[in-house]
DNA sequence: AGCATATTTAGAATGATTCTAATTCCTTGT
DNA sequence: ACAAGGAATTAGAATCATTCTAAATATGCT
């Protein structure tokens, strides 16, 4: 299983990297954000190990989801005050948040956007991140 | 007092246009948020119109703020899953969060900008609203 | 005035997340 | 192989912003 020892490897490393170790827990909870990408919440992702680890606990989920944000193998992803949802999309991508349905969409921030929309700001405030949130309808094809 | 006049008197007529009605805590609040623009969270606007109106209740706060958000009167910012913040700048602006400070500050989007983000979307995505979050460092001249 | 409805209020409940303290798991050195 | 020390996991308690509930007030209208 080629893509399952590439994402295992890369998580090994980056968790090496930061001085933490690979564990069987962090293994299927990175494992469930990548099978399933729709910005789960912790509670989704603990439905979606506990098959797989069945005595994993929920604070382990919140343990490892958080470590796997700090390795910036995962952005948590937040709208208003509902729980936070987790996305292994690493590539710069804003969010659309349909408010029909509760779905979250990946939007592709093409080279550039990101920079236009710094470049709003005056010279005196430094962004180290920028976060683009849409709101709306979308219209998934049949 | 014109600017007090005029903002009590542009709180009504939202107010009344929603077929609400113009209260004194709903004015208190009102007026706490248009005198100090900081991006206050519903704890800090309590303790700002306990002075004014001992009376009032915290839930009293999370009621008028709710109904001065659905008046479009006021913005709710959230940052992370930190407490709301209020804002009354109608205009459209993102919103920078110092790291360091915790201070939130607004930041002017020229016309266009907005335009600009929205052209990412894939046509069948219809965005009623875009936020756009900042964070960093930001540098208040002495 | 009398009634219906809107609003306010205190306090209880909620719910996502974090904390605590105990156990288990690894890694490393001997 | 063994022991020690630190890292990670776990169950359950605690936290805290917010929402809910139910009762008391205030307001607008006939
Ligand atoms: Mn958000
Ligand atoms: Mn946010
Ligand atoms: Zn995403
Ligand atoms: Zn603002």
């Amino acid at each position: 299983m080629v893509s399952n020892s590439d994402s295992s490897g890369a998580l090994a490393q980056r968790l090496s990297d930061s001085g933490l170790r690979s564990t069987p827990q962090r293994e299927v909870i990175y494992s469930v954000l990548l099978k399933k990408r729709d910005h789960p919440t912790a509670e989704d992702v603990f439905a979606r190990a506990k098959p797989e680890m069945p005595m994993i606990s929920l604070a382990t989920v919140y343990n490892c989801l958080e470590t796997l944000v700090q390795c910036n193998l995962v952005r948590a992803v937040n709208f208003e005050r509902g729980p936070t949802r987790y996305c292994p999309n690493l590539r710069p991508h804003a969010h659309f948040h349909d408010e029909q349905t509760g779905a979250t969409h990946d939007i592709d921030l093409p080279a550039g956007v990101l920079d236009q929309v710094k470049s709003v700001l005056p010279v005196n405030f430094d962004a180290a991140s920028v976060e683009i949130i849409f709101r709306g309808k979308a219209r998934t094809e049949t």
